[in-house]
RNA sequence: GGGGGAGUGUCCCGAGCGGCAAAGGGGGCGGACUGUAAAUCCGCUGGCUAUGCCUUCGUAGGUUCGAGUCCUACCUCCCCCA
């Protein structure tokens, strides 16, 4: 896009420079009040699940700049959208959840906000509303009235998302139709309340966003703003967050740091400079220095960028660790005691338990057909020998330093210790 | 309302004369090669108390020694006509 621009705001300068920017209503407006020191963004995250995974990094590190740089971040939480499901999976039976569930989620997502913004009743500091306060309250006859009639059906049947369902002839529910109109009065509402004038999010939420302003403007609302960031894959063209084990979680409880922190050695070569952009807020010049290593070097820059990413989430301390962990797993061959560790009764072994099953216990497998697969393949390991008799039972014979370590195949580690 | 078509291995796409744990991809996982990368090559990709047993092809019945495959009803989606 507008390559040329020059932007004035330290706010503008960084998301450019670092690469979160991908599309904006108003690069000159957002600019102008980034400067003055007056800029309030919001971005919503929904609720249906207990925690954030990495694909939702992006737009928080996006608020996290915003605070950075002078402006007052608001991440929203969709307590009220998600009981009405965000219905864009095709033929995803979605599963209504619980209010408790969507609270208990909430809960637990907050807490990662923290890491990321600082919150208080200050200027630039973070607050978290929730569009329950205002949606779950709306009485339908008066939003159709106050709300719903600014909405223009031939427009929002121009719009990108959901033109194309209409063309290739796949159902578009009401309900789906109404989600963006649900968004958009989101938008006027925390303008009110708060003031807040810049929408951000990921470039699909583009449609959603500029709609909000519309009806911003229809609703008297001061000038309105959208901002959205590229959608991110891997250089290979997968989506970012997701691998066969699961989605890369933020919450340690759903995901152990040495896994999460694993997960950002193990990124392509092609990758490291830009996630380091986007991802740790290391200076631009020393990411410059970073990528330019060629060869097995490059691998220095992924470690940083393992521990910076890891520091950020779960902090500074446990991100060392965890490559404290990886050092002497990977170039020591000594097994660290801070494995992500798995417990099993102690009688139990001395029982013997057969290797399929530790392996399921350890999770390293889903079941112990797949156990037997692998060892097939060779691609099992207890206390690093290859397992071959899929009949061996471990017992406590098999206690090293009081643990036995599980591999499958060269990165995933696992200790059974007894208890 | 009438006519036509479709739903397959719980990641996705997709073949499937009445003998089917079901072709082929993609993705994923393991192995080799490397640098814990990419690319490439090879293997695997329903479950279990495992030379056998159990569960899978929209749902429920039926025909048959035997059904993903044939019949009936129902559900859902798509197309054409009204």
């Amino acid at each position: 896009m507008s390559a040329d621009f020059k932007p004035k705001s330290d706010f503008l300068a960084t998301l450019m420079e670092r690469g979160f920017l991908h599309q904006c209503s108003d690069l000159e407006g957002v600019d102008a009040k980034a400067k003055a020191g007056d800029l309030i963004a919001y971005i919503g995250f929904d609720c249906t699940a207990s925690s954030l995974h990495v694909g939702s990094l992006l737009p928080i590190m996006m608020l996290r700049w915003l605070q950075k740089t002078g402006g007052k971040p608001v991440p929203l939480m969709g307590g009220g959208t998600t009981r009405v499901g965000d219905p864009s999976g095709k033929d995803e039976s979605r599963k209504l959840l619980t209010v408790e569930q969507i609270d208990a989620n909430k809960e637990s997502i907050k807490q990662v906000f923290g890491r990321f913004l600082t919150f208080g009743p200050d200027k630039t500091d973070a607050i978290m509303p929730d569009n329950a306060e205002w949606l779950t309250t709306l009485n339908y006859i008066e939003f159709l009235r106050d709300v719903g009639r600014h909405f223009s059906v031939n427009r929002m049947l121009s719009m990108d998302s959901v033109r194309m369902r209409l063309e290739r002839d796949q159902e578009l529910s009401f309900i789906e139709f109404n989600y963006m109109c649900l968004q958009a009065y989101d938008f006027v509402e925390l303008n009110k309340r708060y003031g807040c004038i810049l929408q951000m999010g990921g470039s699909d939420q583009w449609g959603n966003i500029v709609t909000g302003i519309d009806l911003g403007r229809r609703m008297g609302t001061p000038q309105l703003y959208a901002l959205t960031s590229p959608l991110l894959t891997t250089a290979s063209g997968a989506k970012m967050g997701k691998t066969a084990a699961g989605a890369i979680w933020l919450n340690a409880d759903m995901l152990p740091v040495y896994d999460y922190w694993q997960y950002w050695r193990n990124t392509e070569d092609a990758d490291v400079g830009r996630f380091l952009r986007l991802f740790t807020d290391l200076p631009v010049d020393e990411i410059r220095r970073l990528e330019a290593l060629g060869g097995a070097e490059i691998n220095e820059a992924k470690k940083i960028l393992a521990t910076e990413a890891t520091a950020m989430v779960h902090g500074r301390a446990a991100a060392d660790a965890a490559a404290d962990t990886a050092r002497k797993t990977f170039e020591e061959g000594v097994t660290a005691a801070s494995l992500p560790t798995v417990a099993v009764a102690a009688s139990e072994l001395s029982g013997g338990i057969g290797v399929l099953t530790a392996f399921v216990k350890a999770g390293l497998v889903a079941s112990t057909g797949e156990a037997r697969r692998q060892v097939k393949g060779g691609g099992l390991r207890v206390n690093d020998v290859a397992v071959t008799d899929e009949k061996a039972a471990l017992t406590a014979a098999d206690l090293a330093d009081g643990v036995v370590k599980l591999s499958l195949g060269k990165k995933k580690h696992v200790l059974l210790k007894p208890e």
